[in-house]
DNA sequence: AACAGCATTGGCAGCGCTGCCAACTTATAA
DNA sequence: TTATAAGTTGGCAGCGCTGCCAATGCTGTT
């Protein structure tokens, strides 16, 4: 059953349609469809009446030309891959939905250049307003925002000068917390384990706050390690096993996500080593599988959906340039 | 610094402003911008240096409202917080973006009724494409569709009547072929381990497909359980918990999905339990945190980046209506 | 020298709707 | 009764762009 065939035979009924089968005006028909201004409810019925024979659809396109504002909320992440993102999106889109916006997505797979692009795509359908993920943009982007006047709201990092709203939380912070932690803890022999992927600024940042937590106890990493992206459980392990390989002695190892470190759990597992008596693992983003696991794992815990739902929320309500700090929490768990 | 502050002072730069300044008039602007049509080579440089100038970014929903044809597309799916759709997603913007296409996204909650209303609101945009998952679909959604003329691509079922194209595999072919391998394997004491989502018809049409295969065998489940969503690994842990103690001699479990099945697998691992001899577990998805496990989930690998990709594909080709058999692949794993 | 053919260009209607304003009706106050 | 306010309604310009068509200037031909 083909209902759509190449050619588009259908005319499109329009508002003028509408308001001819009523017997009403164009406006009238735009009042009852948008609620707004006044009418009778006897008029009323008589537009619902004729829309619903005519099956009209408004045509937002030109509603949104004439009005010269649209119900478009752009949001720009790095990448779907990892469940931070659709997380994100998650609460943005619940908040957004109920509102009656729709979200325009873009996805950049980490490259500013490649935001930049979407950026401009995006910014020609003039949204209501724009959201994107952390604080690193090129200075087109930064222009090209400037110009058009969209409100903006950068999310899941604060370290560093925001354009509009800012809501997230300190990545820097979290890295220094995790080493605070694990030292406190009494380890001494520290390893990242992290991705190779520069564009990943926040993962970066976690990284220089871990390194500055090892320097405020006077450490210094006794090990490090990149693997290829993405991040997975399976480079977790390998990247372990790389790890251990090289530095048997490590009583501790970071790694740059949850993803990686129940990859790394799983090592351990496999290879009966004792978690966390002969090495502690730390992940970061708190994700629901690593506190199934039989050791919940130790890792801090992202507000991501509220991320989303805050920005949302202050960009639908035209609020003043705020800074959130959503906050993190560090769940001790048991592996470390 | 805040540079957007309530008021958009910003009196937008229009295609007047750039045919003024380059000293040509607007529809030499409007070729160079979109490269069609001829123009010289100084009058296209003209042109882009007064763009720059002024910074113009084009105006896409007065052009979409001119041309009327819009370069956008709709994908509505069920859920975010399942990574399957993200997956699509991401296979579909890969697609769409580098062909300079607008993802507009909808997430429906596995509600039919949410579904339409997306459906309604996104018609209104007029976009190119739409792309839905499943096949079940409200009379309205199919009429609203029907009379818009936009072409729809419906992803990963299989098993139903298709609007236009249809792209993705059998869902019950997979219950049942998960059910044949438990059984060739010497399993008779079977059970399903589900969660309670009405809205989930691909989950339902596995779970038919896999009592199907029982019954070919002359078996019928021994036992089964529906946990509430949303499916997690603690929800897995915990109704195989719930199953076992309620029928302590199953031999196999299947369960919707492997997040699900994850959360097992964590359960038998704290009790000792093992795996595959006292009892084998099944998922579905064949994610990639379930073959990083010290014992490789059993499960089936369903192509969801590529179902995006193809739909988006079929689309922007504008093939005639295509049905796709993407196929999917029973992955033995060590669990069962 | 006149003309067809081509590349290049500008003018302008019109895409479908909203915002504004004026016109009208009815209710209420003076 | 007349003036004033409030509630309804329709007309129409115009949002910024594209598509069509006509105009222009060249080139190469007869």
């Amino acid at each position: 059953m083909v209902i759509n065939d190449r050619e588009r035979p259908v005319p499109a009924v329009t508002i003028a349609d509408v308001a001819r089968l009523a017997g009403v005006g164009e406006s009238t028909v735009s009042r009852v469809l948008r609620r707004s201004g006044s009418y009778s409810e006897e008029t009323r019925d008589k537009v619902l009446r004729a829309v619903s024979a005519l099956g009209y659809v408004p045509n937002r396109i030109a509603g949104a030309l004439a009005s010269t504002e649209s119900d478009l909320v752009a949001l720009i992440v790095p990448s779907l891959a990892n469940i931070v993102f659709p997380d994100v999106l998650r609460g943005a889109s619940v908040a957004l939905e109920s509102s009656g916006f729709q979200s325009v997505i873009g996805v950049t797979d980490y490259e500013e250049a490649r935001e930049e692009d979407l950026i401009a795509s995006v910014l020609a359908w003039r949204p209501r307003a724009l959201i994107l993920a952390g604080l690193e943009h090129t200075d087109r982007s930064r222009a090209m925002i400037a110009a058009s006047g969209v409100r903006v709201a950068e999310i899941l990092d604060l370290d560093g000068q925001g354009i509009d709203h800012v809501v997230g939380f300190s990545q820097h912070a979290a890295g220094r917390d995790t080493a605070r932690h694990l030292v406190g803890r009494g380890r001494r022999r520290l390893a990242y384990l992290g991705i190779r992927l520069p564009g990943d600024s926040r993962a970066r940042k976690r990284h220089e706050g871990f390194l500055a937590g090892l320097a405020e106890a006077g450490l210094s990493p006794a090990d490090q390690e990149l693997v290829p992206a993405p991040s997975s459980a399976e480079a977790g392990r390998i990247g372990l096993a790389t790890l251990l390989a090289r530095t048997p002695d490590l009583d501790a190892v970071y790694f740059v996500n949850d993803d990686m470190a129940i990859g790394g759990y799983f090592h351990c597992l496999a290879e009966g080593i004792t978690v966390p008596d002969r090495l502690a693992l730390f992940g970061f983003n708190g994700l629901e599988v690593g506190q199934a696991l039989p050791q919940p794992l130790s890792t801090i815990r992202t507000p991501r959906y509220r991320a989303g739902e805050v920005a949302a929320g202050l960009l639908l309500a035209q609020a003043p340039a705020t800074v959130v700090d959503t906050g993190y929490e560090l769940v001790p768990g048991a592996t470390s």
